[in-house]
DNA sequence: CCTGTTTCTAAGCAACTGATTAGATATCAG
DNA sequence: CTGATATCTAATCAGTTGCTTAGAAACAGG
């Protein structure tokens, strides 16, 4: 019974968090969400509630969208130190070329909203947790490998590399290449 | 000749900041700066010529704020790894209560408008390369006090640190004072 | 006191905000 | 095909956005 939707809610959550992602929150309005996401107003509000619900469906979405295209090698079971280098190195390198340097939604979200609405900061707050966890894996895989040191502490370690990847979040921003580089090396030099 | 102005310029503009800061620029709304800068909207465009420039000359002013308040010691001549240490330590303790971790204004803004906005853009990285300079500055005297070793790369070592700092601004947002302290504690013992 | 200039008050501007609604359109069970 | 139901289009809602302006009020020089 009834007529089907046109659209996949999937597929316009995938964009909706992009134009999130480059705009931040306050300044993606509904209008450039429906002209961007492809379907208007009314399908939007029936898919998604609200500006706000939708925003944080989308950094859920983002969470996926990471774990499938930034960390998929980090998440693998025996990643260790070699991974997280590369990682880290890659992540120096993204080119902040005129207008495109997003960097990472949630660490733009914290600094945007966090302050100001709970329910958003709980959303990030298990975004951080994540990172994390995935951080632990990689520094106890690399104990166990015996790539880095067997007292090593990996609860302050990945403590530490969450705190690393957050500020080269923000650092990236502005800083070129060559000084964020500096940062990763000494950050990867205290743990070999 | 003429009328006097009835407020001071000078202490508006710190309230405008304070505003800034803690709401962020997209949320901040004109009739809430003249509800907070206690006078009207023609003499906040009468004497800041509209929204955006009165939002970088509060960045300015937030730079001005921080070194006499927060960055005040260690700008002193003869600040070393001591002060560094006590510095950092007391930015992972800040309380995060409902409603009121901040962070840091330019760090909020380079997540914000970094991505869309040129002019702003060059602002937060003026901001940072004094911050940078600073740190600069203190290694040195660390080196030249024999506090940490004396081929120690204070190039490096200062571009690390401002990643860390950037980070613990985000990580302050969510997470709590055990968690950050980890991450100083290993950001400072790879120096010690 | 006047006169000229500036600052103030408060109303108003068009454009945009997030969200809703009435009516047209499509779909499927029967 | 018919009828019930869900989805679409497009207009519209009240409230807010950054910003401007006309006229009243205050001040200084003469």
């Amino acid at each position: 019974m009834s007529r089907n939707k046109s659209y996949d809610e999937n597929a316009v959550l995938e964009r909706a968090m992009i134009v999130f992602w480059i705009n931040g929150y306050e300044a993606t309005s509904v209008r450039l969400l429906e002209k961007e996401m492809g379907i208007n107003q009314f399908s939007i509000y029936s898919s998604f509630t609200s500006k706000k619900k939708l925003f944080i469906e989308s950094i859920r979405r983002y969470r996926e969208h990471v774990k499938q295209n930034v960390y998929q090698t980090l998440l693998r079971e025996d990643a260790g130190m070699k991974e997280l280098e590369q990682y880290l190195y890659k992540a120096a390198r993204k080119k902040k070329k005129p207008g495109l340097s997003r960097g990472c939604l949630v660490v733009n979200t914290a600094a945007e909203l966090v302050s100001s609405d709970e329910e958003i900061a709980a959303e990030v707050n298990g975004y951080f947790i994540f990172i994390r966890e995935m951080l632990r894996k990689v520094l106890q895989t690399a104990v166990d490998k015996g790539e880095i040191a067997p007292d090593t502490d990996v609860e302050k370690q990945s403590a530490f590399f969450l705190g690393v990847m957050q500020g080269l979040s923000v650092a990236s921003k502005t800083t070129d290449t060559g000084q964020l580089n500096d940062f990763v090396s000494v950050a990867l030099k205290q743990i070999k």
